[in-house]
RNA sequence: GGUGCCUUAGCUCAGUUGGUAGAGCAAAGGACUGAAAAUCCUUGUGUCCCCGGUUCGAUUCCUGGAGGCACCA
């Protein structure tokens, strides 16, 4: 029954462009199901903040990795890359294309071209590289780092203490350099990753719109978060703040509650911010996201762009 | 109505003993291999409120005006 070759097709664009209307409107169209590529409403515990789609649309059109997995599994791009293509791979079995639809460029970039074969992170050695940050400052990593493993040393973003903490914990856990698990060569940039072959094509639609507008969007959208009680989302979700026992308000345990709409109302619950202080602190942090996310996808000419 | 203080970047303000100015925040741009809604980097020309005056030169000093704040009537 089937002729041509599989399809995945992917729905990205910013924070609040009008992705999930879009792809149900598609879905429907060919009789596809959704696989959700955003890394925040796969979190069974967010619900409002992440605006995953309403129960009418759930209903509409069959949605997988929606709000599938515990806060406190500790999710990464690497498992979402091995349950996609796994997933995919029995879709395809019933049907020629396949929709997929988020925000989440690292995501996608895993989907379609791999990530290298890192071994799982080991969270204890990452949490003691947080204390070293924490009471000896980013030096003290980075000359670590340039013992171990002077290529990544050279090559990586030196100033963000994710990325050395992470070519490190690599180094330290596998006894073997973080630069030698990369297969990727220089220069290739986003997109290029890995560069594992998959047995299906991509098509990849960018959806977009003017700047004041989506920021608009964004505004009005946080406002509607906050009337369907995200306040009280955020509030039900307090007790994940603290780490046996202990109140540990970094949230390094428990990276899924560094969302954009749930800090900034934990400041608030905190006494930190006012309310208002808080929402416009959202409306602010969503359109910096907005705009990351632009810039991620700038350099990957394979997009085709649709301005709404 | 009187007196005093204020008016400089989108916002809050600093500063120039007269040689046209700089911080924080915002904003814009960028990076990105298992934390990615994360994390990090770069970027500061603006009628220095307006009209005159003094001066080689005024955002700075002086006269007048406008607006704001405070106090006194």
């Amino acid at each position: 029954m089937k002729q041509q070759r599989n399809k995945l097709i992917i729905i990205l664009g910013p924070t609040a462009v009008g992705k999930t209307d879009y792809a149900i409107e598609q879905a429907l169209k060919i009789g596809s199901p959704i696989l959700n590529c955003d890394s925040r409403q796969i979190y069974s515990q967010l619900q409002i903040g992440t605006a995953v789609p309403s129960e009418q649309q759930l209903r509409q059109v069959k949605h997988y990795f929606i709000q599938t997995h515990s806060i406190t599994e500790h999710y990464t791009a690497g498992k979402y890359e091995l349950e996609a293509l796994a997933l995919l791979e029995n879709l395809f079995k019933e049907q020629n294309e396949v929709i997929m639809c988020g925000g989440s460029g690292l995501y996608i970039d895993a989907v379609c071209n791999g990530l290298d074969a890192f071994p799982e992170p080991d969270l204890q050695l990452r949490s003691e590289l947080n204390r070293t940050l924490e009471q000896e400052g980013i030096e003290s990593l980075r000359y670590q780092l340039k013992k171990l493993d002077q290529v990544s040393y050279e090559a990586i973003d030196i100033a963000n203490p994710q990325r050395v903490i992470r070519a490190l914990e690599v180094c330290l856990q596998t006894g073997r350099k973080f630069s030698d698990w990369k297969s990727s060569k220089e220069g290739e940039g986003a997109g290029a990753l890995a560069g594992k072959s998959r047995n299906f094509e991509i098509e990849k639609i960018g959806l977009t719109m003017e700047r004041e507008r989506l920021y608009n969007r964004i505004n009005q959208r946080v406002d509607k978060m906050m009337q369907e009680g995200l306040l009280e989302e955020v509030r039900g979700l307090n007790h994940f703040r603290y780490k046996d026992g202990i109140f540990s308000p970094s949230l390094n345990h428990i990276p899924a509650l560094r969302t954009v709409g749930y800090r900034e109302l934990f400041d608030y619950i905190d006494g930190r911010l006012t309310l208002e202080e808080a929402i416009e602190r959202i409306k602010m942090n969503t359109r910096r996201y907005a705009k990351r996310q632009l810039s991620y996808w700038g350099r990957d000419k394979s997009i085709k762009w649709i301005k709404l």
